[in-house]
DNA sequence: GTTATTTTTGAACATCGTTCAAATGACGTG
DNA sequence: CACGTCATTTGAACGATGTTCAAAAATAAC
């Protein structure tokens, strides 16, 4: 009858080992994430983190998930801005300070790449999804005119390009770029791409 | 007094190696780079890559110069173009073809991680900004009255907002994607960042 | 309290990158 | 050609790592 005690238990050392690689992964790196670490820092034997997750890829999409979730909360604030253009610079900002507050765990989200031909599972996929449509409501909002298609793919390439310029900053070794020429950089490339959003037509080209 | 032929084959033999590496990458990708694999196709023992090469992080950032050096090549003909936002756009066309063209290849350029601290050898470290220098040469000749050192960034915005989003359309299960949607994509990001330079000031904001 | 089931354990295995002493081959000299 | 010296090549061995699984320990059921 203590059906529901052990189950718990079962969620606790799960959540005790993701603990584990995400404080391992903050420290180290992706790369640096190792079982054997990750289960002595989580105080079990190696074989358990098998029991609760199905290998090393699992865990670091469990602590990515996390990082999302993270991600999201720090992006809300940007939601009281008044207009959309202004809402859309908000977010891109949040999300320049997260990425540089939250280095190697913002880097494990685009680094991570499962076996060539196993794809994303669902659950993880949608969150990505979910932050993109976030990220791009605002840019609807400005645009209610084009099919929501184009608009899909507009927000992508909106998020990819500001990704793009955070992942290089992040990568190079551009320690000594300071933060507040980053954030310019991106607050520059955004305007652009939504003052260009406001004039372009509906299609391409 | 056979110096020069023992010479010679030591070189052969490392660009057996190095053609190994690209071939295997090729196929399998960055993380299907195996030292048995390699040195079995170069048909050597297993410790003459280590002859030839450091450690396997030199053989890809080896195949990755070759890899670069290909995409200066296929970035030539965007030379021909009249106006330097012509020559902008087509360099970026010419090099979103490129890395779909050649996309585990092109993915090795910004997947391969050396061990955290250890910097990028000046040799490779300029090969990236000769790149960088090429693709930025246009967008200088637009825009003489800016420091050289605010232009250096603005490149390096551009180039980072192209490579985010094919970065992102290669990676998603965006197999889907159609390549003629990608290059739209790109050109309209393009379009709206040199236009962007157009008109606003020397600093960000 | 005893048995059955589940969970936990860590030794063992396979697969890596890397090293290094021994074998092999090349080169210069008598 | 013969011999000695040096460089190169080899592949067995080592350490690190992800993963498995039979045995042990813990827990649940009666």
């Amino acid at each position: 009858m203590d059906e529901a005690r052990t189950a718990d238990r079962k969620a606790d050392l799960r959540n005790r080992l993701i603990d584990a690689a995400e404080a391992e992964m903050a420290e180290k790196g992706l790369a640096g994430l190792k079982a054997r670490d990750v289960t002595q820092r989580a105080g079990c034997a190696l074989g358990a983190l098998y029991n609760a997750v199905a290998d090393l890829d699992e865990l670091v999409m469990r602590v990515n998930s996390r990082t999302l979730a993270r991600l999201g909360i720090a992006l809300a604030p940007a939601g009281d801005a008044t207009t959309p253009e202004a809402v859309t610079l908000a977010l891109a900002d949040a999300y320049v300070v997260f990425a540089l507050q939250n280095r190697r765990l913002w880097s494990a989200l685009f680094e991570h790449r499962l076996p060539e031909g196993v794809p994303i599972p669902d659950w993880h996929q949608q969150e990505h999804e979910v932050l993109i449509a976030r990220i791009g409501a605002p840019l609807i909002a400005l645009r209610p005119d084009l099919p929501v298609d184009v608009l899909r793919l507009r927000v992508r390439t909106l998020f990819g390009a500001v990704h793009g310029v955070v992942h290089l900053a992040l990568q190079g070794r551009l320690v000594g770029l300071p933060e507040a020429a980053l954030r310019q950089e991106v607050a520059a490339l955004v305007t652009a791409l939504v003052v260009g959003a406001r004039q372009a037509g509906t299609g391409g080209r």
